[in-house]
RNA sequence: GUGGCUGUGGCGAAGUGGUUAACGCACCGGAUUGUGGCUCCGGCACUCGUGGGUUCAAGUCCCAUCAGUCACCCCA
């Protein structure tokens, strides 16, 4: 226990730091280009804020919440996902009173309460977006583009955007009837966790696996039949918008999404081959949830990528960005006395920019020409007795293994030269 | 929360109940004087996840537990 870390949780390592380096910086670059600013909120949060903010009835507050009460017995939550708090900053500090809209994104950890499997873990990365103040149908449009642009900068293939719309609250009550309507006959014949649905949250039955549902279902009406006209005017809208911006996308009339907090267009980005869970992204419009949340009625609608989910996918489509530690210069030393000159001589290398390592445990030559090697050293600087006493180095060019011997005192120059000038041909 | 599979050195991986638990990679050291990448030699396991049990004898069988993994529910 004392050495092996929580379940569901991951150390990320150096070996493996460089990728969500690159990741981070690519959604922080179209962030930008996009428009958005950064957001920074607690990892922790009211408990009451996520079980007003994503419904009380949702798996989430259900059963996958890390709840826990501080010293001043409060109830506090490590945040399961980052909408509820990016509204609650919203309403907090009167956000809604800037012009409209306000585009925020997030980046960090999310935290649920699940049983881990390939591509799901109890403490993950989310990057999300936000955008509070219009409903217009270009946003949606915007929004989901944006997201797809993220996964082409990647390098993704093969992805797929589905689209629906779940409509206003209205819509959905009419539609939740007309399929219980028709799905009242058949109900003995569903799966056990489909009867469970069917009061719950008959939607759920639409998309279940199980083929003999699918069966039964096959001409269940569609949320789109119960479409009030305002709520198919937003749908086709954003159709529109994406076409005319070149974004495909699959219309599934079966999409929902599990939060409770969606209304109108709902979508998710599927990729292939990382196992069962292949939504690497999702999103949707809230238009009653800043309110919900005591804001004044701002409609919004945000996204949130797994990271972890992207990475996987590009490890599968052979995206690696794995890199191993290098070095420019390595400088090895024989003896305490040529050990303290190599550590004066690496500082004002790395002081001209150059990384070095270096020698600490006094290693044979032969080791230490080892760890330059594996070090993938560009040069290595060598320091013994002979060159301490002549105030000389040796500078060994690794990769044709000339070597020649320069006055101590010209070396930072030389090399800054040289450096300087390698950078150039690149 | 439910189910399948797995758990041997830093990693990968043999081991069909019986003396000192293979091997590969990695790591460390060496192959005549202070020099890397190839090759050769050598070194590197006090708990075979943990705790019980069966047995004359268990890494090998049984039970429990923990963890990993995959899947379900659900989601990123």
């Amino acid at each position: 226990m004392l050495t092996t870390r929580p379940r569901g949780t991951n150390d990320i390592l150096p070996g493996e730091i460089s990728k969500w380096h690159h990741l981070e910086e690519v959604l922080r670059q179209v962030a930008g280009l996009y428009g958005f600013q950064e957001i920074r909120t607690p990892i922790f949060e009211h408990t009451e804020l996520f079980q007003r903010g994503v419904g009380e009835t949702t798996d989430i507050v259900e059963k996958e919440m890390y709840t826990f009460f501080d010293r001043g017995n409060r109830s506090l939550t490590l945040r399961p996902e980052a909408t509820a708090s990016a509204v609650r900053a919203f309403v907090e500090h009167k956000l809604y009173a800037e012009t409209q809209p306000v585009k925020l994104y997030y980046l960090g950890p999310m935290f649920r309460y699940d049983r881990p499997q390939a591509g799901r873990y109890r403490q993950f990365h989310q990057f999300g977006v936000e955008v509070f103040g219009t409903r217009e149908p270009g946003v949606d449009a915007e929004v989901i583009a944006m997201s797809m642009d993220i996964y082409q900068r990647l390098g993704l293939k093969n992805l797929t955007v589905e689209l629906n719309s779940v409509g206003c609250p209205a819509c959905r009550r009419s539609y939740r009837t007309m399929l219980q309507e028709f799905l009242e006959e058949s109900k003995e014949k569903l799966c056990g966790i489909c009867q469970n649905r069917f009061d719950k949250n008959p939607m759920r039955i639409l998309d279940c696996k199980n083929e003999n549902c699918q069966e039964l279902t096959k001409n269940a009406p569609t949320i789109n039949d119960a479409l009030c006209d305002d709520c198919r005017d937003h749908f086709t809208g954003v159709q529109e918008y994406l076409n005319k911006m070149g974004v495909e996308y699959r219309l599934n009339p079966r999409l929902v999404r599990g939060l409770d907090y969606y209304t109108l267009t709902a979508f998710e980005i599927m990729a292939e081959g990382i196992g069962a869970q292949a939504s690497i992204g999702g999103g949707g419009r809230y238009d009653g949830l800043v309110e919900q949340c005591g804001g004044p009625p701002v409609p919004g609608i945000g996204y949130a990528m797994g990271l972890e989910r992207i990475l996987l996918t590009m490890e599968q489509q052979g995206i690696d960005r794995a890199t191993s530690k290098s070095v420019q210069v390595y400088i090895a030393s024989l003896g305490e006395k040529a050990r303290l000159v190599g550590a004066a001589l690496a500082q004002e290398l790395r002081g001209k920019g150059i990384t070095v390592e270096k020698d600490y445990q006094d290693k044979s030559l032969k080791a230490q020409m080892k760890a330059a090697n594996r070090y993938n050293a560009s040069y290595t600087l060598i320091i013994g007795e002979e060159e301490l006493k002549n105030e000389e180095v040796v500078l060994r060019r690794m990769q044709d293994s000339s070597q020649e011997v320069i006055p101590l005192d010209g070396i930072i120059a030389y090399l800054a030269g040289e450096i300087k000038e390698g950078d150039d041909k690149r």
